[in-house]
DNA sequence: CTCTTTTTAGAGTATATACTCTAAAAAGTC
DNA sequence: GACTTTTTAGAGTATATACTCTAAAAAGAG
C-alpha cells in the first residue's frame, strides 16, 4: 500500500479512537513510525488528510442510498439501508463528533458536506417514495416526506454520539457495543412503523424486535412526578 | 455583578459565538479587559468555567420539563415545552457542538451530563404519559414511550447543529434564523402527530403549520433516480 | 551504472495555550 | 486610620501543535 493511503488509514483510526482534536500530525507520524516531514511530503496540511477521509466516507454512503431499479422495494431493504448506514457511521465516527469544527476550518469540506447532506436527504426521500410505490408506506405529502427524511437523518447521524455521551466510562469500545449501535435501527423503525400499511406492520415489528437492546434509555420510575 | 459571574457570562457568549475549542482563557480575559491572572483567581481552570455554565444550563432545562400538577395537560403545553427547550438550547448552543470533547476532559461533567440526559428522558416520558392520561396521545407500551422520548431527544438536541452544518456560510447568525430554529418544533410535531387521537390531529396540524419554515430541507428533484 | 525523481528523516520554528507567581491595588472591617 | 482580606495586573513558563527546511536515502529509467 502507498504511504499516502497508509496515512489516511492511520489518521482515520486515530481520529476515531481519540477524536480529531486530540490527534496531531506529529501523533500520526509517530504512530506510523515515520517523520513529520515525511507526512507533510504527502499532505500539505492536516485539513487535507481530513478532506481525503471525508471523500472516502462520502463515496461509501453515496453507494448505499440507491433504490433498486430491477425490482420492487421491500421492508428488508429498509433494514439493510439502516444497517449499512450505521456501519458506515461507525467506521467514520470521528466526523460527526466535531463536525462543526471540521466544517469551519475547511471551506471545501463545508460546501461538500452540505451537498452530501442534501443528497442523502434526497436519497432518503426517494426511498420513502419507492416504498409508497410498492405498497409499504401509506402515501404522503411531499412536505411530510421531507420531514421524515430529515428526522431520520437526525436520529441516524446522532445516535452514536448520544450513546457515547450517556456512557459512564470514556472508553468508546465499551460504550458502543455492536448491540447498542443496532438499537439505532430499532429507533428509526419506531418512527417508521405508524406510516406503514396495517398488513406490513406485523412483519416490521417482528424485524424491529431483533434490533432491540435494553439498558440504554432509562427505566423510568414515575415516582418523581411534579 | 460579581467578576466571577461576568466571567461565566462572557465565556458563554464567546463559546457560543466561536466554539469552545476556539476560545482560550486568554481570549476570555482579554475580551473582558482583564488579566489572565485575574481569571485564574476566580477559576482554577477552563473546565471549571465550562462546568459552571453547564450547571446553569442544567438548572434551566430542569425547570422546563414539568407536568402541570393543577390541571390536565394540553397540546399547547407540548408546543410550549418545545419552544422553551429550543430557546434554551440556543442560549447554550456551544455545549452540544463539541459535547464529546467536553465530557472526555471532565469526569464530573460526564457523570452530571449523563444523569441530566436520563432525567430529561424520564421527563419526556412523563409528559407523554400525562398526554395519554388527558386523552391526547393514544395509549402505548412503555417501550414505545421510551423510544419516543429518545427519538425526540435526538431530534431536539441536534437540530441546531444540523442547521449550522448545512449552511453555506460559517456565520451562525445568518445560518440560524429564529424561523429556521423554530422549524425544529415542526419536525418534532411531525413525529408526534400520528400518535394523537384523530380528534386532536386537526388542531395539532394547525399549530404545527405556524412553525413551518421552508428553505431548509432540499426540494428534491426525482430525476436522479437509480 | 548514471542520472533523475520520489520518498524519507530529523532537526527546527513560530505560535498558541493553559496556567503560575509575585506583588500591588482595592475593598471591607473595626 | 490601621490592618486584613479580596481582587487585580502583568510578566512569565512549560508544553504542544501545525508546519518548514535541508539533505540524505531509496526507487525508477535509460
Amino acid at each position: 500500500m502507498k504511504t499516502k493511503d497508509k496515512i489516511v488509514l492511520t489518521s482515520l483510526e486515530l481520529f476515531n479512537e481519540r477524536g480529531e482534536r486530540n490527534v496531531s500530525t506529529n501523533h500520526i507520524a509517530a504512530h506510523m513510525g515515520m517523520s513529520p516531514g515525511n507526512l507533510y511530503y504527502h499532505f500539505r496540511n492536516k485539513s487535507d488528510i481530513i478532506y481525503e477521509i471525508f471523500k472516502n466516507y462520502e463515496l461509501m454512503v453515496d453507494s448505499y442510498l440507491h433504490v433498486p431499479s430491477d425490482r420492487a422495494i421491500h421492508i428488508h431493504d429498509l433494514i439493510a439501508y439502516l444497517d449499512a448506514v450505521f456501519n458506515g457511521l461507525w467506521a467514520y465516527r470521528f466526523i460527526h463528533r466535531d463536525l462543526e469544527h471540521l466544517l469551519s476550518s475547511d471551506e471545501r469540506l463545508r460546501q461538500d458536506y452540505r451537498h452530501f447532506t442534501l443528497r442523502c436527504l434526497e436519497g432518503i426521500q426517494r426511498i420513502i417514495l419507492a416504498m409508497e410505490g410498492s405498497g409499504i408506506y401509506r402515501p404522503m405529502e411531499e412536505q411530510q416526506r421531507r420531514s421524515k427524511a430529515l428526522n431520520t437523518w437526525l436520529i441516524v447521524t446522532n445516535w452514536m454520539t448520544y450513546l457515547k455521551s450517556i456512557h459512564a466510562s470514556e472508553n468508546p469500545e465499551e460504550a458502543l457495543s455492536r448491540k447498542s449501535i443496532q438499537h439505532g435501527v430499532y429507533l428509526v423503525l419506531d418512527y417508521v412503523i405508524p406510516y406503514l400499511y396495517e398488513d406490513k406492520r406485523a412483519l416490521a415489528l417482528e424485524l424491529q424486535e431483533k434490533y432491540r437492546f435494553d439498558g440504554i434509555a432509562p427505566k423510568p420510575e414515575m415516582s418523581e412526578a411534579s
